[in-house]
DNA sequence: TATCATGTTGACCGATGAGTCAGCAGTCAG
DNA sequence: CTGACTGCTGACTCATCGGTCAACATGATA
């Protein structure tokens, strides 16, 4: 069915420049069909319209991105080490991918009913993955057994959002790395000095 | 000069509502005008254009919000307590000011380079404030004295962005005021069990 | 060379909505 | 009552851009 899969794919890395370039209101398909080396009129025969653009940039880069993270993740065996893995990596993903997060964390948001939704059903296994690795921290007695998981690992996911959402808006400004350090640290020993210390 | 204003701010607070429902792109000046009870030429009287209504909900609104929060932590001595407050009272006006959180966690991100800087400017006050706070703590040995002050802040601030993104996003799944108990003690103590028991 | 199939092109169409402006309505002073 | 002034109105203009489609290019086959 699909005329020319290299094409078809060079449209999509296309729409994900001008996209995350200019936003998905600003960006026009014209400017996507010059910087793919296509007519405009090319891209109607590989995608419906322009938020299909959105939506198979979406579902087909960002699902990958997230089944990456996890087998990453999962080859190490302590929950702690996982978490430390999970920050870095996800970090340094957010860097490698920089336009694909810029859609993900900033067009997206104002995006169709529809298409939020399919994003924020990733989102949940996403935290639902980190809440595993905290459930079995717990069990093995690396986390603090009190601990809520599933509010826990919304907050750590939320804040891998905030993060990366500074650092996108900021540019240089903000170190993402070494934010990445900060967050494991006071997330494993939190910022109250202690007591017997 | 202002020819009446009363009506200005109802053409404010309609724009707000409006933006904030149907996102900046896909709101319609005439909507805002409706809503507001004038014609929409009116409303070209009051402000220069569409991005104009933006630019004034921000600057006039958002300013005054940031002020009451500082004023309201400030009243309290401990630094602590202060990071409590901080995070409660934040919670609880991102939930009060729901159509103001979504303005500025999700239709400013796209906006004009010009706009972004401004809110970028005010984000890195309130993160100097949070900043000053660390840093008096760990003077007074309530906080551990190896903290980077500026990586904690900016993680804190990163955290309430991307809870009150999802809370605006996932709507009551998510339970804001539970996420902002968890926060305060995951920052004060951690997640690691405690060594000693 | 004729014919068909497939894929591509870009001029064109139509809808949309931001922004304008000529004229209207209300008010007040003389 | 008249005229001047101020603020308001909404029909209109016009640029923009997503999406369509008739015409064209290419290449395979007979």
């Amino acid at each position: 069915m699909r005329k020319d899969e290299g094409k078809r794919r060079r449209i999509l890395d296309a729409a994900l420049k001008v996209f995350a370039r200019d936003g998905y209101y600003n960006a026009k398909v014209s400017e996507i069909a010059k910087l793919a080396g296509v007519a405009h009129g090319t891209i109607y025969l590989y995608f419906k319209n322009k938020e299909d653009l959105l939506i198979s940039i979406f579902k087909e880069l960002m699902g990958d991105l997230l089944e990456h993270v996890k087998a990453e993740v999962e080859k190490i065996d302590s929950p702690k080490e996982k978490l430390r893995k999970l920050i870095e990596l996800q970090m340094e993903l957010a860097q490698e991918y920089r336009e694909l997060s810029e859609l993900m964390l900033i067009e997206l948001r104002q995006s169709s009913k529809l298409l939020k939704s399919d994003a924020i059903d990733m989102i949940e296994e996403y935290i639902r993955f980190i809440e595993g690795i905290l459930r079995r921290g717990m069990e093995r007695g690396e986390f603090r057994e009190d601990l809520d998981p599933t509010a826990v690992a919304t907050i750590i996911y939320s804040s891998f959002e905030g993060m990366i959402t500074r650092w996108l808006l900021e540019g240089d400004a903000f170190d993402l790395n070494r934010a990445s350090k900060g967050v494991y640290s006071c997330l494993m020993e939190g910022i109250a000095a202690k007591r017997g210390g």
